[in-house]
DNA sequence: TTATTTCTAATTGTACTATAAATAATATAT
DNA sequence: ATATATTATTTATAGTACAATTAGAAATAA
């Protein structure tokens, strides 16, 4: 039974509340009616329609007269909406999930890097230096690492110019927090990880594209082969 | 005004007309009140409220009490919706958004057809080759060249077994759609591109990720530089 | 004046009712 | 069996009423 609060409406709060239920699977294709909705969470047909339209916005369900509410076929997911994908985060993402997220990193970083190191503005190397400190001062235990690392990597997309690379950050981010579940940030993996930082910020700010797209990609491949190392030996 | 037809229902029919509208900037930031749109469209505020839900789950615009309703900017659209895609696409899209759909090409469908060469089954094998032999079809005249091509690279993104990856077939699809605008598709450049994509297709068959890799980027690469050639010559 | 608080009015949020439209499933007729 | 009509279920649309939120105006206090 859900009550009102604002930002977070009725229709809203549904909203989260189905999304998460679905991409969890736990509707196996069929659906509650409208009005199962209403019954089940005691809120009106209007506020429920409303959040049905929004899941349906997202790809998740179709509804039809007659037909009624059902849950569309994971093709049809909009997995790159940040609502979608923060709730597959909070389910309990798989090994296979991360490589599945790390192999369309390994596409997307290395020439966003490149792009970044042609069209990078001043205030992105500034900003893009300002996460390597934070990531410098978070070894001291000064900062949050994982949030000094996504700023760092969003940066880049940012300084790619592309609005669609740039439009990939909830992506990268939600990739990365999954991540953190897989691989515990130990001190020595962590300045390793600074240094490799580092140089990949430097050959941006130098306007060396190729080298840029090669540390970048460098970084990731590594990290894709942990995990597919996992996955082997877990198998 | 509009009048109900099914499945494209009011409530679609008011998603669809907004949403173009919105993408190409018909509104600079502000935005028709609710009671508004009901009274210019002469609808309910029902079904207008539920068009409203729709687009604002798409991240193209946000709904306060008392502030009404505002399109977000740009940062916030989801761009890898299929239908705020198709929005884009069916204003006039420009040459530097063609640029931008080309680096994100780029940079996802050599590593789609590296996975491919190692995932694709058999039936994903016999799909590209249904798709090749339309493509040579279409030199013809007995096919239609830019469909057999969009289902090349859709059964390479596919065929790659990340999720991530078929996500991105309605980008890559549209992508190719803007593309025609702009390439005529000369004769001889169909069957130069058909002999690439059979070369392709081999190292995916024979499971050569690396050279699968390559070609596709090499593809890519040329198509991007004419672009950028273009766009040079135009400033 | 300037800052703070209170009030007001505009807009979305929620609930409820009534009816229309679409259509899958069933029954009927040929 | 095959086609046709009926029925019942579910969503679609419209309309009304009132609640909740909140930006901006107005009043008040310092």
């Amino acid at each position: 039974m859900l009550r009102a609060s604002s930002p977070n409406n009725l229709t809203h709060q549904l909203v989260h509340e189905l999304g998460k239920a679905i991409v969890q699977g736990q509707f196996d294709d069929r659906f509650p009616s409208e009005a199962d909705l209403c019954e089940r969470y005691q809120i009106s047909r209007t506020a429920t329609r409303e959040a049905v339209k929004m899941l349906a916005a997202k790809g998740l369900i179709i509804s039809r007269p007659r037909t009624g509410i059902m849950v569309q076929s994971r093709e049809q997911w909009n997995l790159f909406d940040p609502d979608v994908l923060d709730w597959l985060l909070k389910g309990t993402p798989s090994l296979e999930m991360l490589r599945d997220f790390m192999q369309l990193r390994l596409a997307i970083e290395p020439q966003a890097a490149a792009l970044a190191a042609r069209n990078a503005g001043k205030e992105e190397l500034k900003q893009l230096q300002s996460a390597l400190k934070r990531m410098a001062d978070a070894e001291l235990g000064l900062e949050d690492s994982l949030t000094a690392d996504i700023d760092f990597h969003l940066t880049i997309l940012k300084a790619s110019g592309n609005p669609f690379f740039m439009q990939l950050r909830s992506f990268i981010e939600t990739a990365l927090r999954v991540s953190i579940r897989f691989t515990n940030y130990s001190k020595g993996v962590e300045s390793a990880s600074v240094a490799d930082h580092e140089q990949i910020y430097q050959a941006i700010a130098a306007g060396d594209a190729e080298r840029a797209s090669r540390l970048s990609l460098q970084l990731e491949t590594e990290a894709l082969q942990l995990i597919e190392q996992r996955l082997k030996s877990h198998s």
